[in-house]
DNA sequence: AATAGTATTGCAAATGTTTTCATTTCTTAC
DNA sequence: GTAAGAAATGAAAACATTTGCAATACTATT
């Protein structure tokens, strides 16, 4: 290996092989257009023989794009993100932008200083997950003009542009649908709403509807458990021991409906003939679960795709309007609600 | 607004106002004990005032590393890699790094482009799934000297680092754990095992334990589908809806096996009794199942936290081992299966 | 063969930092 | 009050690019 091969090849190193200046070969990328073809072909040759690999970061300091977008999730690991960061990502990859992808565990203090190093790493936009955020927060991303969409949930009074849906409505949806079905006796389940907009919403929306028909969930029947199914089932098993029992359970999403039916499969409880059960979310798999999960439809993908789209508009043309968009939710009835 | 607030706070704006040189002021950043604590005050000051945050792309030009790990997936949006990712992006995080993340739907070209892009963006390290990958990828790895591990699958030949479990052990166990409850009609299903080495190495690894008891699965009865719930009980489904059945079900993954689950629910087919199921990889709901499956525990968790401190280690200490890390898949027995 | 116009290329400045080396300022001991 | 040494700071070069402008090389027209 020569020395000239030893570190790596930059622009010059290309230029010199091929025999043109840096300006000829940084062009050759940038605005293929401006250079002969017969050049191009020359530099093109240079570039794979050298495996020079253009850099970014020197590009990114002369006020050009960093070509990176900022999501910033309470957790990846939840079926309810995943799928939205799966379309996010192919979404925003289609548009030649870069993911940089950070978690901070529904701690909003901690997002505010995900969000400074993602700013130090000039992204081009920002996604977060809710409508709500540290004051701070929000004051880095409009003082740093980054374009920034709000995912998951829809707000119209939001300074920022927010995609998503309306959870209230969500959870109103199943609070109706619930009711309806004459249900008085109704228990609820829902994760831990500090830090979490999101489920703050749809609870509100759910008892709004229920009070609606002069229903409340009494405080004992009122669980709180993480977002995990093995936590909800023991909760809702629990529940189930005593004498009073409700005749439906409503759930903050699907993924503690899933531990809900388990815990009633587990106790011996037809669902939907002894107790009905409802779900939030339609996650992958609440369609193919047995019973069929009765719940509201929060399009995931739809979102990821949209907020993509929308961020990369927002980047590419300077006019910015923070308008909203909303996808809604719909109620989708399946086989896990009967009426009493 | 004055003018000088309008555009973004550089160093120099920032040395201006603390009436100091602009090396003073990266000083302060990058080796405070090297500046008086009064200036340093200073400064800190002048930095808040003006909003300042510092320009990693301009660091990173200077051959200081710019903080990034790209991590490239399959897809986020499957339980089995939301997970890694998850404790991943934890791990590497307390460590200072930021991900780029990407996935390129089991397309090893695309991989490729993806690496390529991440190498633009002078990302410190590298992580990919799996330990089949385009000789391009591994040239292009190789020659740019980053730090790289693979993920998920381990190997001890490789010439990189990796980090996994042996999927064909996993596959194995279950295959063994089958045949010593003396089944001898099994069917399988997994997932397509293009581009995707963990899937066939567990298969294989099935396959093998099922020989040495001299099984084997009939073509009839071997079943593929994509991963999903949904694909799984359909599948299974039709499957058992011939008159021959098996009294034994290999699932490649749990998420597969949930879907064979929901198919003998809804079948009327009772598990254990009828028909045992096992699948690999024990994801979060596996355990609170009803019946709670039986599995090969795959520590996706582990896998992410050691890949992580791994790769950090690899890019500051400059000395890079290509030792493998293994970590041990394990049985885990549960209510899914019965002797035959 | 000369000219005008256009296509292509190179030079040099600019981008926002860090770092080496030199200079200045401060301590301390005498 | 001075000298020696240490601590703190600044000037300038370096990093890998891009780009405005000027210079050169072509092409077509006469």
């Amino acid at each position: 290996m020569s020395d000239r091969d030893k570190k790596k090849a930059d622009i010059i190193a290309v230029a010199k092989a091929a025999r043109v200046s840096p300006s000829t070969v940084s062009r050759s990328f940038n605005h293929p257009e401006l250079v002969k073809a017969s050049t191009r072909k020359k530099i093109d040759h240079a570039v794979r023989r050298l495996g020079y690999i253009r850099n970014r970061a020197a590009q990114t300091i002369h006020g050009i794009r960093s070509g990176t977008v900022g999501l910033i999730v309470p957790t990846v690991d939840h079926a309810i993100f995943a799928e939205l960061i799966q379309s996010f990502s192919e979404a925003i990859e289609d548009r030649g932008f870069t993911i940089l992808l950070a978690s901070h565990g529904y701690e909003l203090q901690r997002e505010y200083v995900l969000v400074r190093k993602m700013l130090e790493h000039r992204v081009d936009g920002m996604a977060l997950i809710g409508i709500e955020h540290e004051a701070e927060t929000f004051g880095l991303l409009k003082r740093q003009g980054v374009p920034t969409v709000l995912l998951w949930n829809y707000s119209e009074q939001s300074t920022f542009t927010s995609i998503g849906s309306d959870n209230f409505h969500a959870g109103w949806l199943i609070g109706r649908h619930i009711a309806k079905l004459n249900h008085t006796r109704v228990a609820g389940i829902f994760p831990p709403i500090k830090g979490n907009d999101r489920a703050a919403e749809r609870r509100k929306g759910v008892e709004c509807a229920l009070a609606e028909f002069g229903v409340r969930i009494p405080a004992e029947w009122d669980l709180e458990t993480p977002y995990s199914v093995g936590a909800a089932k023991d909760a809702v098993l629990q529940m189930m021991a005593h004498e009073e029992r409700p005749t439906a359970l409503v759930c903050g999403n699907d993924v503690l409906a899933w531990g809900a039916l388990h815990a009633f499969s587990k106790a011996g409880i037809r669902v939907p003939d002894e107790i009905s059960v409802t779900g939030i979310g339609d996650f992958k798999g609440s369609r193919d679960f047995e019973p069929a999960l009765t719940t509201v439809r929060i399009p995931a993908r739809q979102i990821g795709a949209k907020a993509a789209r929308r961020i990369a508009e927002d980047i590419t043309s300077a006019n910015r309007n923070a308008m909203s968009e909303r996808v809604v939710p719909e109620l989708i009835v399946r086989r896990t609600c009967a009426p009493v």
